[in-house]
RNA sequence: GUCCGGAUAGUGUAGAGGCCCAUCAUGGAGCCCUGUCGAGGCUCCGACCCGGGUUCGAAUCCCGGUCCGGGCGCCA
């Protein structure tokens, strides 16, 4: 049984351009729907790309193959042969006349939830069942779209000279505080999963690979539970040596326009699966101080913010709304943060050390990215680490790569599926991960 | 962690002390039907989260538990 067999064509690759007018095909996927109007009989075929519509007449077709098409089980996995009719009245403008079904395996019943849009499930249901849920084009439409925007990353990166690097997510110590890291058995050592790659991707700097992403996986034990937090999500980062917190912003800003940019015009049948229209964001994004926001919200929210306190959920879309009536756009970057409430990375001004060469780029309703210069020089970086009430000799790998010259240098990272979520609008960080891992999902 | 809300057929819902051996839709089984487009018509099938209490009577009120959703916190 090769694949050939099985199948010649996506539903969505049969059109006159491609496909003449009576030729033989075979389309292979699952039984969408089975509508049996007695004398006719119409079997919608739904695959990765679409559906199509087979269509049987009693009269004219052989009585057992009809008898089997209308007692198709729904969702089952079927491989039709037959040929192709350009036909009007068929739903994507042409309709396969069978010659074979076969059906390769038969799905159980009652399913699990509705595929085709009558009946709505709740997340959970659909987490649950997330194989049955994929088969609905509206979530494979937030994936294929995903896998657009993280492909044309990996472009935009390699354009501009980055190199793709895999850094441990196995750790023997907190990188940088804050976070809760999960603990792991490493043979018989305590190990942890590692929360982001920053001490590493800042240790190939002094490598030398000057410009790089990675993708990866990041691990936070946070108990938080909310719409836009995992416990495992997708981190975006990058590092760039002899370059400072405006450069980084500028790639930053670049990247996600191109990113639009790109999904807008190779995902249009996705986009339009849900119903959203994107607009690429202009740039560059509008920069606020961290002052200027303590003064927008100190102005225009319930909320009182004082000098050095970190933004809260109302402070962030305070602001937000703020940015977005005042220009029209979601994206924008908070600059020059208190040294103290961010990480003792980030590098402080030479002339006003209490702020730091920091920033966070925001979307209207949440933060996506963080980034900084980093500290380069190695006794202000010891210094920066045990204020913070951290142990500087757990750090001794990351330090060591300071100490033999290290370059001046940037980065941030931002989180892939916020910044997913943002562009969809979907409610739920959940739905822009296939297997989400929040405090209370571990299966599937 | 905290505050608020919720749990009824496979799925999504109605239900406010007797109207409920529970509504509607979807689905499944069956019958009718030759162009459906969420096809239509008829028949049948399928559920009150768990434990205790109040009451003549509880899906409905009270208490405890479990699970779920949302806000905030923590955090990116």
């Amino acid at each position: 049984m090769s694949l050939a067999k099985l199948r010649t064509h996506y539903t969505a690759d049969v059109n006159p351009e491609k496909v003449d007018n009576g030729q033989k095909i075979t389309l292979a996927g699952w039984v969408h729907e089975v509508r049996d109007l007695g004398g006719i009989c119409f079997v919608v075929l739904r695959d990765r790309e679409g559906k199509a519509q087979v269509t049987l007449v009693k009269k004219k077709i052989d009585k057992d193959l009809f008898d089997a098409a209308r007692r198709l089980v729904r969702e089952s996995v079927i491989s039709v042969t037959g040929s192709v009719k350009f036909e009007e009245k068929a739903p994507n403008g042409y309709e396969l006349l069978p010659e074979e079904i076969t059906v390769l395996n038969v799905a159980g019943s009652p399913l699990p939830m509705d595929t085709t849009g009558k009946v709505e499930a709740e997340l959970d249901t659909r987490l649950d069942s997330r194989f049955i849920d994929l088969r609905r084009a509206e979530t494979t439409a937030v994936f294929k779209i995903r896998h657009q925007a993280l492909q044309a990353i990996r472009e935009y990166f390699v354009e501009n000279g980055f190199i793709e690097t895999a850094t441990p997510k196995v750790v023997a110590t907190a990188t940088e505080g804050g976070t809760a890291l999960f603990p792991i058995t490493y043979f018989d050592r305590e190990a942890f999963l590692n929360q982001s790659p920053q001490l590493f991707k800042q240790i190939l700097m002094s490598g030398g690979l000057d410009r790089v992403f990675e993708i990866g996986p990041i691990f936070r034990a946070e108990e938080h539970d909310t719409r836009r937090h995992l416990n495992e999500a997708t981190s975006i980062d990058v590092e760039v040596s002899f370059a400072d917190h405006f450069d980084v912003m500028e790639i930053l800003e670049n990247l996600v326009s191109y990113v639009y940019a790109q999904v807008i015009e190779k995902c249009k049948s996705s986009l339009e699966a849900l119903g959203v229209e994107l607009k690429v964001p202009k740039t560059p994004f509008l920069k606020l101080t961290y002052d200027e926001v303590i003064e927008i919200i100190n102005a225009r929210s319930e909320e009182k913010m004082q000098w050095g306190d970190d933004l809260g959920t109302l402070g962030e879309h305070t602001v937000g709304d703020y940015v977005y009536e005042t220009t029209g756009e979601s994206h924008y970057f908070i600059i020059d943060w208190p040294t103290e409430i961010k990480p003792f990375y980030a590098m402080p001004y030479e002339d006003r050390p209490e702020f730091s060469k920091s920033f966070d780029m925001m979307h209207r309703t949440m933060e996506l990215s963080s980034g900084a210069q980093r500290i380069h020089i190695p006794d202000l970086l010891k210094s920066r680490i045990e204020s913070q009430g951290l142990d500087s000799d757990g750090f001794d790998f990351y330090l060591k790569a300071f100490e033999y010259g290290m370059p001046p240098h940037a980065g941030w990272g931002m989180g892939c599926e916020r910044f997913i979520m943002t562009m969809l609008g979907t409610e739920n960080i959940r739905d822009t991960v296939l297997f989400p891992r929040d405090r209370r999902r571990l299966s599937p």
